[in-house]
RNA sequence: GCACCCGUAGCUCAGCUGGAUAGAGCGCUGCCCUCCGAAGGCAGAGGCCAGAGGUUCGAAUCCUCUCGGGUGCGCCA
């Protein structure tokens, strides 16, 4: 149930009503009428720019037009005023009625509430982390992958049919560098001395899977040269890490759909099947690039090479596909892995980057334009860096993982649900401040201490009201009488509560979950604000003296209640019953 | 040099496919608990939306340019 859908069909067929008595003349596109909340609550519940948008091309005055269309909205039984306003807005005020509905919908459908059929069932990958399988996650993972996963969320929520996807690069020579560390480590695990090289991983995390090697091999591969143990090494590395990140994206909660490996890709012909459609479509050609302008590489030599006429596609340069050596180079298999994302039949593809990747952006749109005929759309999400602080001072940390702040180290510091909802009250693209201290604070400051403190003071009402001895169960809430929920502030709240399907479908068109976030922040405050009335007027406090009177509140409270936990449920956050 | 992201209150940030007088938190000032959880609420002060043009009935939002910050830029993935 989305209100200002209902009312904007509403307006619709009232303006093709028009049409037809000659009101309005014929072949008006509508596609930019909007119903909107007003900002400002004084202009009423919704508002309808319909006479400024249709009175140029119907060559009309725009107030004509509202004047027409109020009169026949006012037909309409949810409607209590139509008004025209300003420079010919049209104000609509509706029956306090509406709002009982709102509540009643909410009670009667749940997490469901605020569901979307704007997907249709159409089928989206979202790949996201996809870090390298190097070592653990650190932080800059962590928010991708909350990012990723609450987007996966979202569009779920909205009605699209979502797979969760992480590419692992486990094709290219970082894999090899790997091996070779994990070796010494397994050397070290035999208590010989080792040298370590330059741009190996150090890390102790890799102590204990040198240690898992012995174990499986004993001394098979000691001194021997790195030919004859590198592919086995590197598979064995390989697997451990990824054991390792799938055991750090579960602390946070994230599972994933389906991980999908690079060097699969290798030796099934799909690679090569990518660069023949893209050949076929006149896009592969044999060049010599420009040297970049402003920041020539010292060892700059102009070389023939394979490439992709990205250009053709929106990107600004042709990109390699090949080095001069005839190997592919990374963004060969890159291009395979879309192909076959596209293949796979997927209608909406995203991906979740770090935003150094940002320079691979137009060469992946352009790959997926011309792979899929322009037919998929491809959108590429950059997440900015984590700043880590404590106490406003910089954060540093320095344990098993080397120099970096892992991301099992903000979970189990802060906890995952606390880490997810902070990392969502930020758009992804803007830097993010992350203190340890504030975001553990119980105060206001702090949004998701409010948000769950506004959850846990409704589970409140409804224990006491069940210690009386009364049934809220949803299904009784949702059948009592609401018209008595009529005073300003309460319908201040179930306006709020009405904007939720409305806000869910803004976010996923979007693809920007942190609007969850933020609104649950408000409709947190709309139920504070309701419940400090209750100081003044009792007649507001949700536990009346006895049953009759204190449903209706209560209904209204659960409701809420309601929409911020499928919020949080978006968001992969569990709602707390009771503040510790 | 080029591309992408960003520039909104003293600070940290929202701002809905362009809508009415630009919002919230922190900080500052003053109020509100014999009352469901005050871990809250209410009110006040604080803005040339970096700047200049343009499109439009209407621009923080779209276009161009300038300034300022970040990221990236052929055989590294």
């Amino acid at each position: 149930m989305n209100l200002f859908s209902d009312i904007r069909a509403v307006v619709i067929a009232s303006l093709d009503a028009m049409v037809a008595e000659g009101v309005l003349p014929e072949g008006l596109d509508f596609a930019n009428v909007a119903v909107e909340p007003p900002r400002d609550a004084a202009h009423g519940d919704m508002a309808t720019n319909a006479a400024m948008v249709l009175a140029k091309p119907a060559q009309m005055k725009p107030r004509d037009i509202a004047d027409a269309l109020a009169a026949k909205l006012m037909a309409d039984d949810r409607v209590a005023l139509a008004e025209v306003a300003g420079p010919g807005f049209l104000n609509l005020r509706l029956e306090t009625g509406v709002w009982a509905g709102v509540v009643q919908a909410a009670l009667e459908n749940g997490a469901a509430f605020g569901r979307s059929d704007l997907g249709a069932g159409r089928k989206v990958n979202v790949e996201y982390v996809s870090a390298n399988p190097t070592g653990p996650l650190h932080v800059g993972h962590t928010r991708g992958a909350v990012f990723g996963d609450a987007l996966a969320s979202l569009l779920d929520y909205a009605g699209y049919d979502v797979t969760r996807e992480y590419y692992i690069n486990d094709g290219g020579a970082q894999v090899d560098v790997l091996a070779r560390s994990v070796y010494l480590r397994y050397v070290e695990a035999h208590d010989l001395s080792v040298d370590w090289p330059e741009g190996s991983y150090p890390g102790d995390y890799l102590i204990e899977v040198g240690e898992a090697l012995k174990a499986k091999v004993g001394d098979a591969y000691l001194d021997k040269g790195e030919e004859h143990w590198l592919e086995e090494v590197r598979d064995f590395a390989t697997d451990a890490m990824m054991d390792l990140i799938r055991a750090d994206l579960k602390s946070l909660g994230v599972e994933m759909d389906k991980f999908y490996s690079e060097k699969s890709l290798y030796g099934t012909g799909l690679i090569e099947a990518a660069i023949a459609d893209l050949k076929a479509k006149g896009l592969i050609y044999r060049g010599t690039l420009e040297p970049p302008k402003g920041k020539v590489p010292e060892d700059w030599e102009p070389r023939e090479q394979m490439l992709f006429r990205s250009t053709a596609h929106g990107d600004d340069v042709d990109r390699p596909i090949q080095k001069s050596d005839g190997a592919w180079t990374y963004f060969a298999p890159d291009i395979a892995y879309h192909y076959d994302k596209v293949q796979r039949g997927f209608d909406e593809l995203i991906d979740v980057f770090g935003a150094d990747h940002g320079g691979y952006v137009k060469r992946m749109k352009a790959a997926v334009s011309a792979l899929s005929d322009g037919r998929v759309p491809l959108d590429i999400k950059l997440t900015q860096l984590v700043r880590l602080f404590k106490n406003g001072e910089p954060f540093k940390m320095s344990k098993r993982a080397g120099t970096f702040v892992t991301l099992r180290d903000v979970v189990d510091l802060v906890g995952a649900d606390v880490t997810r909802f902070v990392m969502l009250t930020r758009k992804q693209d803007a830097p993010l401040d992350f203190d340890f201290a504030k975001v553990l604070e119980q105060s206001k400051d702090n949004p998701v201490f409010y948000v769950q403190y506004a959850h846990a003071r409704v589970c409140s009402v409804l224990r006491k009201a069940q210690a009386e001895g009364w049934d809220v169960s949803d299904a009784t809430l949702a059948r009592v009488d609401l018209s008595g929920n009529a005073h300003e502030a309460e319908l201040k709240l179930a306006t709020k509560l009405a904007e939720w399907p409305r806000l869910v479908e803004i976010a996923a068109r979007t693809n920007e979950p942190h609007r969850i976030a933020f609104y649950l922040y408000e409709l947190a405050g709309e139920l504070h604000a309701l419940w400090n009335r209750g100081n003044d007027v009792p007649e507001l406090r949700f536990l009346q003296d006895n049953q009759d009177a204190s449903l209706p509140k209560i209904a209204l409270a659960r409701a809420t209640a309601i929409v911020i936990s499928a919020g949080l449920g978006i968001l992969g956050v569990a709602p707390a019953e009771e503040m510790r």
